[in-house]
DNA sequence: GCCAACGTTGGC
DNA sequence: GCCAACGTTGGC
């Protein structure tokens, strides 16, 4: 069964656009156990909403995995993660922090609950409501 | 094993 | 630029 998340990036460092134009990334990088197990519970086919923090705090497309958890080879040390992630499509309209954080029904995504956890589940009807939004 | 000190993330 | 939240480190 397909899952969802979640996935920060500042665009500064990796944006939606650097996606769509290198078609498939690398999510290398992730250094935090929990954003880690969650890289591992991916399988091929889930989306991943991606996320602008700092400039932007909004989601602004979906991603999907393309390749489950393999070594990140960009860590020194540790034992780290990184999965494949491809362009789905960009939501028509970005969803902004501020009012996912103002809908009643998005109060319990760990976006607002645990902020700064940077890959996140994301269940089937938060992941609905978002994309009812970005319709809107 | 506890906790103070420190570092980082990310919203405001 | 500030600070809250959270994670990590290291002394005890």
């Amino acid at each position: 069964m397909k899952s969802y998340w979640l996935a920060k990036s500042e665009p500064e460092t990796y944006s939606w656009d650097d996606l769509v134009r290198e078609k498939k990334t690398s999510w290398t990088g992730v250094r935090n156990f929990v954003a880690r197990n969650n890289l591992r519970k991916m399988s091929e086919g889930d989306e991943v909403l991606f996320y602008h923090s700092g400039e932007g705090k909004a989601v602004i497309g979906i991603a999907e995995v393309v390749r489950q958890a393999y070594p990140d080879t960009t860590a020194k040390d540790g034992d780290w993660s990184t999965v494949d992630l491809a362009p789905v499509r960009k939501l028509s309209r970005a969803v902004t922090l501020s009012e996912i954080k103002s809908n009643p029904r998005l109060q319990d995504m760990v976006l607002v609950r645990q902020s700064r956890l940077s890959v996140q589940p994301v269940t089937a009807i938060e992941l609905r409501e978002i994309l009812r939004l970005a319709a809107s």
